[in-house]
DNA sequence: TTGTAAGCGTTATCAG
DNA sequence: CTGATAACGCTTACAA
């Protein structure tokens, strides 16, 4: 192959061969009616001129591009990259190029991301982010854009979605809980601004303390688990107890980790379940008791159903993802 | 808006305003040489088709895509995904859109992503892949393709690379520590197929054992921290002592908990060192002697590099990023 | 200031 | 089986 002073094209190619632009075209799409010769000699000089070709003019000419858009938060959480890690394995089986957004927290952020996606022409989009509405994603969909939702329902003509069950888990485990210990006040550590998620667990939580008549707290922390740190070592001095729900497990491991620094027992007089559990769970000591979603899954499970929307074969349009609780040893049961 | 049959067409705006393409196109490039009247007329029709210009077609007519290629390896770690979270940060930023392409570690995949990325017509290229020999980085700069190696010496024409410090310091601490304890032999976890910096630091570790006389060992283990902890909790059952040095942390953190979870004391009998150090180190306990890098920042540098790259106007084309060693609860000194 | 028309690199529909 | 030629949706000289 040569050094190349310009981009080669299929002009080139047909020229060099003593083709026409269609034969060309033929080769490269391996189709039919093209004479094992003709092809031969075709390919022959593709490889010697070092032919590649453009993905924006078949695209243009196809109009499809091969191309998914993924939107995911900015957050450099554990679990948003296993997300992205399983659409992007399953996207390369099925030669699908992923062009990736990231919206940070504003609603004008997430405006600007929606006109990226309709004018960057994917063939569908995969969309993980609590700041896209409904009308967002409407949005999307009227202009032929197939979309998958992650984490919220949102079902559509050409739409479909993924959904989390943590709500009735937490429920679950938390009433039980408050049966078991009359004496306990519930902490839940809320996050500002982090999305549908946490507020549908924090109303799970308010409710069933409600409901049993409990007092509870809600308990503001910061995002990050090196200042929840530093924060609940002050905590720590002035309460040697607490029975504390995060978001995700590095905030749990973060008061786990106070607890344990302060000299506090974990779970004797301490407990810590985390929501979301990713590999932290597992790393800490003592393990942080969790509800586990396989979020890598989550992510190739997706990509298939977009694969069905593509090919309007997608008949589940909500799929339910029910997270396993995990007891681990930051709580007692 | 209306809800669209199909994509409008810079010609359907034209018409429906009753001006030309080019006065359209004007308007959407925010050019001069249009009356204000006019361009609030365009702008209105624009508004109520719903129009968006076609990204593909723009890139075709222009040459310039706005998107740059991204290559990462599959492999779902915290340091890569903090290097993405950093492109995706300054690309953002800059406007450009990001094509996400991952390796598997087969040389066979990695040239069909070279293929893709040449083909995908990207503005340029930022490549954090281990698969990837300098030969292929040519080919894709040999198709005008700017391109920034992270992780890897490679130097050309549209071309820079940066590249992390970790033997120097490696080779310090670790001579240091031989120094300090004759009686130790150091054991440097080997995994299988891990890429250049395994195989650079493994060389700088045996390269100082050598030269100072030691005895030393390589331990293979898997690339699974989980497998990594069983396979230790069955090698302290017969060895209670140990310095370990682990390419990343949450292999790191397997072995420290093997050992606590032996009964072993982290550092007293068993210490361990980890190369790439993240979020991890901090949060078991011991927490994590290691050599940082702020990955994140390594990203936003590479993207910083790639634009000025762009234009024509990178200097340094090689970055040298130093890892800092952070003594921590794993190891004695 | 506005419009016309020739590209950009393909695919696809025809005839031949 | 092969070759013209018209799309695809946009930009951009060049004219008007």
């Amino acid at each position: 192959m040569e050094n190349l002073k310009e981009r080669v094209t299929i002009y080139e190619v047909a020229k060099a061969s003593g083709v026409s632009l269609a034969t060309v075209s033929r080769v490269i799409n391996n189709q039919g009616n093209v004479t094992q010769k003709t092809r031969e000699k075709v390919q022959a000089t593709i490889n010697r001129l070092g032919y590649k070709p453009s993905g924006l003019a078949q695209a243009l000419a196809t109009n499809k591009s091969t191309t998914i858009g993924v939107v995911i938060p900015r957050a450099n959480y554990v679990y948003i990259s296993s997300v992205l890690n399983g659409i992007a394995e399953v996207a390369k089986e099925k030669g699908f190029i992923i062009s990736l957004f990231s919206t940070s927290h504003s609603k004008q952020d997430a405006i600007s991301v929606v006109k990226k996606i309709i004018t960057s022409h994917v063939d569908g989009a995969i969309i993980f982010d609590d700041e896209l509405e409904e009308e967002d994603i409407q949005q999307i969909t009227s202009y032929y854009v197939p979309t998958i939702v992650i984490n919220n329902k949102v079902e559509g003509d050409r739409c479909g979605c993924v959904v989390f069950g943590y709500e009735h888990n937490l429920k679950n485990i938390l009433s039980q809980k408050l049966e078991n210990d009359k004496e306990i006040t519930p902490v839940f550590l809320h996050v500002h601004d982090c999305g549908r998620l946490l507020a549908r667990t924090e109303k799970a939580f308010v409710s069933v303390c409600k409901e049993m008549n409990r007092e509870y707290a809600v308990l503001n922390v910061d995002d990050s688990s090196s200042r929840t740190y530093l924060d609940f070592k002050e905590y720590f001095k002035k309460h040697n107890s607490g029975y504390f729900v995060a978001y995700r497990d590095s905030i749990a491991a973060a008061i786990v980790n106070a607890a344990t620094d302060s000299g506090l027992k974990v779970p004797e007089q301490v407990e810590v379940l985390s929501l979301i559990g990713t590999k932290y769970a597992n790393i800490t000591r003592p393990t942080l008791s969790s509800f586990d979603i396989d979020m890598q899954d989550v992510g190739r499970r997706s990509m298939h159903m977009l694969m069905d929307l593509l090919k309007n074969e997608l008949e589940k349009k909500t799929y339910r993802i029910e997270s396993v609780y995990c007891k681990r040893g930051s709580t007692k049961e």
